[in-house]
DNA sequence: TTGTAAGCGTTATCAA
DNA sequence: TTGATAACGCTTACAA
């Protein structure tokens, strides 16, 4: 049967004092308490095993200490690194971290974000999503505009709808950089992979790719766009999709790395070699990027720090409400086996 | 500035009515309202974009629909895939999932499970982690029952000194399913590279292997027996270790596949070629694990389903209190190409 | 069918 | 320095 916990007016009891003081001491406030009596209570506290209820400390107090984080898929590594980042630093602060998968869908991210509310959760971070537009826009905000003004913080990862302070990669940067560097290599017709229609992030890569391109005087041949989903059987069907072609690209940028996992299989299983046949280069340097065979070059993500970042921004947010602002971090690009200088076949 | 969101007692003065009734209809109690109030009271709440305070209503309600994961690391695609499947079940049911790292650590568990019980946590789930042994047995087991006694139910997805219901994979039958594969497949020498020492799971799947060994008659040599400690540098590490032996084995088989995939980066560094030179397999079967090339045989385990089931598990134990169980589960191996029959060299 | 009031476990205000 | 007491927002006896 369940028996209910020692409240506050136990430990008050049990120390012959009244729970104002009882509470002074367990909330350790700067409120005076004599020597003798915090003694006591923190004893009778000790005896009865006494811990606050945070749950009411919360709701007297206004705030959670709830920290949640809200991706497309907490399985996806890129996500669970970031999420791993946040994590760390909610921890250390003495919150809690909540976990909500979206799968990138407004109407699930419109529910958690109200659920989220219902739990008064202090601060509220959102990666992976971003469609370039959703019938429900509005009303995200609307939510997230609640949410302030009751006092809690919501930052963004990744590009979103869902106007807050953001901390983000640069994604359009090093996408034309990563590409820069395939033309460096000689490559000319270069292949580009993009994530699922509509996704922010994906366009922002995809236009890094065509900045590069164009800087290089090269028209981007049409069959060299390709529609991935950000998955690795999206970058299969890429694969698939690429050996088709009547003229193979020397090179193919794929919009992340999981995508570009796909290809490397997709295309090894059609016979293709790689960097031999074409070179392969990804977006987001996973753990994994540096295990497969041949290794990937991709552009590094600090993926870990970037979740801590948001973090920390929502931290300060809660301490100081501050102008809402962009932070776009660098990233570097990681050269690996899966590229090579192109050659004549 | 931040201003509060609106409570019941607006909702119950905008509609003209007590907080009782209004209460009544925004909890959906079975109460009788007369339609008329009901229709008063709901256009009321819409207009005040009122959603119920979940702190105060788990704070009297005894129970706060949150439900918690306790993984070694969230990052671990192990980890992540059978927190998905507890976040899903948990999001199906109204439950908040709560992500909780503890490397391990049985501080940071028990701190961990502190904090949880402080938050009236309804359900708790505790995967990867459990040493044969630690200092602090007594104590994690000191405060699951506490948060049993209180209403609250724990499970474990792997072995572990806490005492609670528990749902796991076949560890030992998997291990000798796989050792037995190897064996039929020629191979004689095999070594094992095991987990951190003292993880339970380790010894489990040693044992597996072990029951293996000695079914086939084969004494196994002390130096086939490899330290390593489930991540792919730990496997790097052992890599090194199998190829400085003097004779080597035919075939490794790693406790888990990121150690196979450390030992396929390391053996492949060291020029040996899997599968000619050894054969590899892991335990476990991530989503990697058909990517790598070769593709790796290993266990699979069906990880975001053993989360489900822990899910529900914890929802059938919050209806109705049940006798402790422990369920194994089976699991299968699948064979890749990371493995091929044993011939002379 | 509706309302009043107590209580969930805290903390903060006000008096003493 | 200590103690009553109200309040946080909700649900539920108990009365009406």
């Amino acid at each position: 049967m369940a028996t209910p916990l020692p409240s506050i007016v136990a430990v008050a009891k049990k120390a012959g004092v009244s729970v104002a003081t009882a509470s002074r001491v367990m909330s350790s406030s700067t409120y005076p308490v004599s020597e003798a009596t915090r003694e006591k209570v923190l004893q009778a506290a000790q005896e009865l095993h006494y811990t606050p209820n945070s749950l009411a400390r919360s709701l007297k107090a206004q705030h959670s200490k709830l920290l949640a984080v809200l991706v497309g898929d907490n399985a996806d590594p890129y996500f669970a690194q970031v999420a791993r980042g946040v994590e760390e630093i909610a921890n250390e602060h003495g919150y809690l971290t909540i976990m909500c998968n979206t799968e990138r869908d407004p109407i699930r991210e419109r529910t958690y974000l109200n659920t989220l509310q219902d739990y008064r959760a202090d601060g509220i971070i959102i990666t992976g999503s971003g469609y370039n537009h959703t019938d429900y826009t509005d009303d995200l905000n609307a939510i997230v505009q609640k949410i302030q003004q009751r006092g809690g913080a919501v930052v963004t990862l990744s590009p979103h709808v869902i106007q807050a302070p953001s901390i983000q990669t640069d994604n359009v940067g090093g996408a034309r950089e990563i590409t820069a560097y395939l033309l460096s290599l000689g490559h000319r017709s270069i292949a580009f992979v993009s994530g699922p229609e509509d996704v922010t992030v994906s366009d922002q890569r995809q236009q890094g790719y065509q900045q590069a391109m164009e800087a290089a005087g090269i028209a981007i041949h049409p069959t060299w766009l390709i529609q991935g989903d950000f998955t690795q059987s999206g970058g299969e069907r890429a694969a698939y999709q690429l050996t088709q072609l009547a003229e193979r690209p020397s090179a193919v940028f794929a919009c992340n790395d999981e995508t570009a996992f796909g290809l490397m299989n997709g295309l090894q299983q059609q016979g293709w070699r790689i960097p031999q046949d074409i070179s392969l280069c990804g977006f987001g340097d996973l753990p994994m990027a540096k295990m497969v065979v041949p290794s990937l070059t991709t552009v590094h993500i600090a993926l870990r720090e970037l979740g801590q970042k948001g973090a920390q921004k929502i931290l300060a947010l809660l301490k100081e409400p501050q102008e809402p602002t962009e932070e776009i971090l660098p990233n570097t690009i990681i050269k690996r086996n899966s590229t090579i200088p192109f050659t004549e076949h």
